[in-house]
DNA sequence: TTGGCAATCTGTAACGTTTCAGTATATTGA
DNA sequence: TCAATATACTGAAACGTTACAGATTGCCAA
């Protein structure tokens, strides 16, 4: 028990970032006694606690993120996984902004791992797996059968889905409910007189497409409306491709007379595809589309609006991932945001 | 020179993530040795670095980022700093795209890390270079005196500005030529024969704000034009906000018959003002302004728009972080990208 | 032969953290 | 009184990497 100096330490230089051998010289204790102070370990003296970490914050000492990764395989690391190329008018900044919102005040990092269209899905994330680079994973684009939620789960590295998966796993996810959504829109639209109905889906093969095309079709039955079929586009398709097939959609003489558009960049082009064709929103169709920020109505006053709120899905998403992490059950990490009520413009 | 196994070592159990004692043992040779034939150490034989890096490919070998960072201090991250609240129509995907892009074929991983209003800016930034969190350091928003570039560059930690700064300091920075835009955006108008024109600004206090006006102002005096003063908006201001001075200023008698808007965001409201006003668009007023993406032409076709490509600043940006990083002088990391010609709608 | 010197390779230590297996002291039970 | 036990602390080892300071070998000049 010498409290001489150690010989080769340099505890010289205040410039140099504070270690756990920094606080041990200072407070005269070993530096494992300071790392569990520092957690509050039981079996560490009050007052030491209390020295410790009085200490730790006065010179501002902060765990070396490299050193605690390295001992424990803790990254402190959440990973948004995005394709870079769907998604035309991008939701992912409000996604982002949901995340860091809730991990602000945790030693989390939010890092973003891309993929592209040329590549499969799984292979961002079985990067993140196989390199340990990340304690949680967020998937966007949720598919029924999703390979990356099935890889995860087997590994067990906690993930959450934007969407939900129907492969009869468990898994933390936060969804939008696009079957109430489409519902509402058709019976919205069958209240103001529209009879004869399409729907712009989502991608084909996501989730939320399935949801959406019920939620659609169950409600056209439930009022009696009809569908008028429109399957050759959905929102991944380019604004070229969504305005051209709009327009001659409503050249034919079976054209509907109100579209439920699944999101708002396919309904810029579709409206526009609308007034190619010679119509007017509002007299000779409505369209209701969701949105996720409040352009729709500045574009065309008659647009109808259900709103989809991306930051929140982003908070959710991360306390979804952050809870099973904690170690809470995946079942009790799911959540299904439902859509506001069918808004016309108000001035 | 033994070559029994050694006593401490499992290599039985093939499903651990392989390390350089993985690959030592399969080689035959000492991790040091291993090391340095990964990296193409001179002092190592031409047969021997093959071999290292064959088996290395061959079982798949990566490096652990933990390892290598605890040792080294390199973090293999650059992060991207950004405002969480400012920015309504996001171009964020789009520089995120852009880096990701970039840095995807290297061993560089992107953080995301937001602050939001009511921080000081330059907290972020402190965090990152405190806690040695990056290797590089992306902005944006950048002022002309930027007390994140002069701490970032007092410190020695590369980073590169989206925009430009004023203080007689060199550092990497990508912009684009709002001087040139707000020029050519004039020019335009007055060929169509607009005289009296109003500039929606950027926000008062970022360094583009002076490029903007200033480009304005000669351009003005050059074509001889006059300026409406509409100082009591900047893009930064909401949607409702825009839109409700657009309408107080087109219905007095010196309205403008021409507005230059620096944001697609804006330019939604200012074209709802003007139409709250009772005026149309091509006929009693043109109005040319900025995009990110392709959706003013379908807002309003009278529009007159010119085009910036936020990924390509991002993968500018990028760039420029990782040649100060590899080395590069500074001032050769900066880059200026040009703005498209005015251009009119077209079926 | 011997010394010197390249050319290759190697062991050890260190980065900062946590965990393991203690040690020293005080306290309790009988 | 003595042993058992609880309390409060500690050093050493390990995570995977790189840098440092050697080691070993072969070859050539003297």
């Amino acid at each position: 028990m010498d409290r001489r100096a150690t010989d080769k330490d340099d505890e010289t230089s205040a410039t140099e970032r504070p270690t756990l051998k920094t606080l041990a010289f200072m407070t005269g204790l070993g530096v494992t006694t300071v790392s569990r102070a520092l957690k509050d370990a039981p079996e560490i003296g009050a007052e030491t606690r209390r020295r410790v970490q009085l200490v730790a914050k006065q010179i501002g000492y902060r765990p070396n993120r490299a050193g605690v990764r390295l001992r424990t395989g803790k990254t402190n690391v959440i990973s948004l996984v995005l394709n870079t190329e769907h998604e035309l008018m991008s939701f992912v900044s409000d996604i982002i902004y949901g995340v860091t919102e809730v991990i602000a005040d945790t030693p989390y990092h939010l890092i973003v791992t891309p993929y592209s269209r040329s590549q499969d899905p799984l292979d961002p994330v079985r990067y993140l797996v196989e390199t340990g680079s990340a304690d949680g994973v967020i998937i966007s684009r949720a598919q029924p059968n999703d390979p990356r939620a099935r890889y995860m789960l087997e590994r067990g590295i906690p993930f959450a889905t934007h969407g939900r998966t129907d492969m009869g796993l468990v898994h933390p996810y936060h969804d939008f409910d696009n079957y109430a959504f489409a519902g509402e829109a058709v019976r919205y639209l069958a209240a103001i007189g529209r009879r004869r109905l399409a729907l712009v889906t989502p991608p084909v093969g996501l989730t939320y497409y399935g949801h959406t095309v019920n939620g659609f079709a169950d409600a056209l039955s439930e009022v009696g409306a009809s569908e008028v079929p429109f399957n050759t586009v959905s929102i991944d398709h380019t604004i070229e491709q969504i305005r051209m097939r709009t327009a001659q959609l409503m050249r034919r003489d079976d054209r509907p007379d109100g579209i439920i558009s699944s999101a708002a960049a396919a309904t810029l082009a579709v409206v526009a595809g609308i007034e190619d064709a010679g119509l007017k929103l509002g007299r000779d169709i409505d369209v209701v589309s969701k949105q996720s920020s409040e352009v729709l109505h500045l574009f065309r006053r008659e647009l109808l609006v259900v709103n989809e709120n991306f930051r929140l899905a982003g908070s959710e998403l991360a306390r979804a991932v952050l809870g099973w992490i904690g170690g809470a059950a995946p079942g009790s990490l799911q959540s299904l945001s439902k859509p506001s009520e069918v808004l016309p413009y108000r001035g």
